[in-house]
RNA sequence: GGAGAGAUGGCUGAGCGGUUGAAAGCACCGGUCUUGAAAACCGGCAAAGGGGCAACUCUUUCCUGGGUUCGAAUCCCAGUCUCUCCGCCA
C-alpha cells in the first residue's frame, strides 16, 4: 500500500512511477477524495475542539449547544467515512511502485535474461517429460488423484516421494546452516487480515482456497505461498533496529486455485492447486533491500549450483511482476522435454510495500518509527524441483540418477529404477 | 462442549466518570560522575491523522462496535481474541 503523505506530496511523478505497470487508474479521483477527505477531517477537528472546551469548562448554560455540535461531528463524520472507505478501496488495490532497474514491458516475453548457469544435459536418446518417467516408474499418480480428489493434484508414490522429501530437507539445512535462516514450521491458514497485509487481497481473492469455519469468525484462507504467514510474523509490531534483519525460512504446501490458468500446463505436476514449497523471508530496514534481494536470490540459486542443474536467471519486466514487488529476479530450471527454461523461483522485494498494509515498523537509528523492508523468494518450489531432478537425471532406461547431495537424505540411494 | 479470568504505551503493569495521553518499573536516548565501562544520580522518551516552510499546533486512540453522559480507559450492551481449569480427541 502506499503512503498517501507521499502521493500527496508530488502527484505527478507518482503517476509517472507507475507507467511501467501499465494500469489503468484514475489518478483525479483519488486527488480529489483525497482533498475532500482532508476538508472533512478539518470540519470534523474544529467541531471536536469546541465540544471538548465546553466539556472542560463545565459550564452548564453551554452543555445543549455540545450536545448539537455532536450531531453535526456525527454527520460529518459518516460523510467522512464515506471518502475515506472509497480512498482506502482505491489504494489498496494500486500495486507497489517498480524500481528503476525494472524493464518496461507487458508480460512475460518483455522480462530480460541476466545470466545462464549450469551445463545443460545432452542424451542421446529422446528425452521423457517428468509425468512420463514418473509414470513408468509407477510413482506418479494423476489417475489416483482425479479419483480420491479433483483435477490438478497428484500422488507421489514410493522413491519419489522419499525424493519430494529429500529435496525440502536438503533446502532447508542450506538455508539455515549455510545461509542463516530460521526455520519455521507455520500454520497454513491465514487469517483475512495477513492475506491482506501481503497483498492476495482484496484484488486477488478468486485465486485463494477459503476454508469455512464453524462460527462467524474472521475469514480464513489457506495459504497460495508460505510468504503470508511468515512476512505476517511482523506486522503490527514496531521492531527493535537490533533485531534486523529477520530472516526465516519454511517448507509448506501451498494452495492455489490457479483461477484463469484453464487449459495452461495441464499435463504433468508443473501447475497444480497443491504443491511443497521452501520459502524465504526476509525483514530488512527499507535502504537494505536490494541488497538483500541479491543475497536472498543468491540463496535460491546455490540449491540449484549444489544440485548441479541448469538454470538461468531473469529480471522480470513492468507488466510481469506481483502486485506487492518492487523488482523481481525469476529462477528458471532447463527442463529437456519442452527444451526451455521453467520458473522454479521468484524473489521479491517489496520494498515498504507490504509493512505499510501490515503495519510493521521498526524505530531507525534516528529513533523515529518507520516502516520495514520485506522480501520473499522460493528457495525452492519443491514439485518443480523434483521435475528437474526426474528430467535432468534421468536415463536411458527411465531410471533417475539421484544428485549426490540428496543421497544423505535417501539412505545413501544413488538411483530409482523401475521395480 | 462446561466453568472462570483477562485485553492499557516498545515491553511489564497501575488506574475504574472530569488537566489521565495515562502512575511505576524495564528498555531506549541525552547529561553528571569515571582513564574507559558498569553502577549511581538528573533529564527526555507513545502512536496515527490534520494544519503549517518551520518552531509548533490541533484531533483521535487504553481489544472492536454500539449506548448512557456536557464529559468515558473508567458505567451499560453486543462481539472478537487470549489465558486457566474440567471434559473429549489427535
Amino acid at each position: 500500500m502506499h503512503d498517501l503523505k507521499i502521493i500527496r506530496k508530488d502527484f505527478d511523478a507518482f503517476k509517472k512511477s507507475l507507467e511501467k505497470r501499465s494500469i489503468d487508474l484514475d489518478f483525479d479521483k483519488l486527488k480529489n477524495l483525497d482533498k475532500k477527505n482532508r476538508e472533512l477531517i478539518q470540519k470534523k477537528e474544529n467541531l471536536e475542539k469546541e465540544k471538548k472546551d465546553i466539556s472542560k469548562s463545565k459550564d452548564k448554560s453551554l452543555f445543549s449547544k455540545s450536545k448539537e455540535i455532536s450531531s453535526s461531528i456525527d454527520k460529518i463524520t459518516a460523510q467522512q467515512n464515506l471518502i475515506k472507505d472509497e480512498l482506502n478501496h482505491i489504494l489498496s488495490n494500486i500495486p507497489n511502485i517498480p524500481h528503476n532497474d525494472v524493464p518496461s514491458g507487458k508480460n512475460e516475453n518483455d522480462n530480460v535474461e541476466i545470466g545462464k548457469f549450469g551445463k545443460t544435459p545432452k542424451f542421446d536418446f529422446l528425452a521423457k517429460s517428468h509425468f512420463e518417467l514418473g509414470k513408468n516408474l509407477g510413482m506418479l499418480d494423476f489417475d489416483l488423484a482425479t479419483k480420491t480428489t479433483g483435477s490438478r493434484f497428484v500422488f507421489v508414490k514410493n522413491k519419489l516421494a522419499l525424493l519430494e522429501r529429500a529435496i525440502s530437507s536438503f533446502m532447508l539445512d542450506i538455508h539455515v546452516s549455510k545461509n542463516g535462516y530460521e526455520e519455521i514450521s507455520p500454520p497454513l491458514l491465514a487469517s483475512e487480515n495477513s492475506m491482506f497485509g501481503t497483498g492476495q487481497l482484496p484484488k486477488f481473492e478468486n485465486d485463494q482456497f477459503e476454508v469455512k469455519l464453524d462460527a462467524d469468525v474472521e475469514r480464513k484462507f489457506l495459504i497460495p505461498t508460505a510468504e503470508v504467514i511468515l512476512t505476517n510474523i511482523v506486522k503490527e509490531q514496531i521492531l527493535d533496529l537490533k533485531r534486523l534483519p529477520l530472516r526465516f525460512v519454511a517448507s509448506t504446501p501451498c494452495f492455489r486455485k490457479e483461477a484463469g490458468s484453464y487449459g495452461k500446463d495441464t499435463k504433468g505436476m508443473i501447475r497444480q492447486h497443491q504443491f511443497y514449497k521452501v520459502e524465504l523471508v526476509s525483514i530488512v530496514e527499507p535502504e537494505k533491500c536490494l541488497d538483500e534481494l541479491e543475497r536472498m536470490t543468491k540463496c535460491a540459486t546455490g540449491i540449484l549450483d549444489l544440485l548441479e542443474i541448469p538454470y538461468r536467471k531473469i529480471i522480470l519486466c513492468g507488466g510481469d511482476m506481483g502486485f506487492s514487488a518492487e523488482k523481481t529476479y525469476d529462477i528458471e530450471v532447463w527442463l529437456p522435454s519442452e527444451n526451455k527454461y521453467r520458473e522454479i523461483s521468484s524473489c521479491s522485494s517489496c520494498s515498504t510495500f507490504q509493512a505499510i498494509r501490515m503495519k510493521a515498523r521498526y524505530r531507525n537509528d534516528k529513533k523515529e518509527t518507520s516502516y520495514v523492508g520485506t522480501l520473499n523468494g522460493s528457495g525452492l518450489a519443491v514439485g518443480r524441483t523434483l521435475i528437474a531432478v526426474l528430467e535432468n537425471y534421468q536415463q536411458k532406461d527411465g531410471s533417475i540418477i539421484i544428485p549426490k547431495v540428496l543421497r544423505p537424505y535417501m539412505n545413501d540411494l544413488e538411483k530409482i529404477s523401475i521395480n
